[in-house]
DNA sequence: TATAGTTGCTTGTGAAATGCAAGTGACAAT
DNA sequence: ATTGTCACTTGCATTTCACAAGCAACTATA
């Protein structure tokens, strides 16, 4: 009957169904909110812990190094003194655009008062 | 800056984002699974149960109560004798349909050897 | 009538994830 | 020498989750 059970040529962690396995890497209520910030410009671990809805450190510290691993962020040093990183969508990342997209025409159409956040405007730096 | 700290008219959870407020509602492992399933013909507790990720009942009983009473999942009866409630998507709900069908194509693409799930076919009940 | 089975949950318990505050190392600025 | 910043890490209490079992209300079978 399900494909699920006929198939065991890859290992998924839960089903083969490609929601499930979607939401096994952002399924959870901050992961997309790091890519959001990613999408609007923002790269440094400090711009994200800014974001208005106040993500825990230690939950940021383990987003960017899972989606790191999974290949959705970009992590390269920008700064060698102090030996400082800056995170980027690669494009596996930058195709969840859609995904977010459709979650803000849903919530435009049925959470009225939400607001998209406008693009980042990077701090100049000296 | 961010209209976020100017907005307080509304109350949201974390922030005015629309994609913080989806994914307070639908974001998590298991939620959007049971849409799925909603929309693929399943209606009622067991058939959800049955979906191969293996849903924990008391996740399935909580999801299915926090669905109908954001307004994403109508229960109704179906049977009296023994009292027998029925599941499936309000218009809300079914608008949920493009967010899966995002997650879908990025999954295509990125996450080889995920297959989407037929249509359910009702047991016939006598 | 007695026993077993089905459905749709609820309850209990241990494990894991989360949230919050504080701390740390490497530097820069005063 | 002291303070500050950045990018984290660590500890710990709270919450959520997963797994198993239980249970009420029937239905079906012997």
């Amino acid at each position: 009957m399900f494909i699920a059970e006929t198939d065991n040529q890859h290992s998924f962690d839960r089903s083969i169904c490609p929601i499930a396995n979607v939401l096994d890497l952002v399924g959870d209520k901050w992961t997309l909110l790091v890519v959001r910030d990613l999408i609007l410009g923002k790269s440094y671990y400090k711009e994200f812990a800014e974001s208005p809805e106040g993500i825990p450190t230690n939950i940021l510290a383990d987003r960017l190094k899972r989606l790191e691993k999974v290949g959705i962020v970009l992590k390269t040093p920008y700064c060698l003194k102090p030996t400082r990183y800056q995170y980027e969508l690669t494009e596996k990342g930058k195709d969840l655009v859609p995904i977010l997209e459709s979650m803000v025409s849903w919530a435009t159409k049925y959470l009225p008062g939400t607001q998209v956040f406008p693009v980042h405007e990077p701090k100049k730096r000296r």
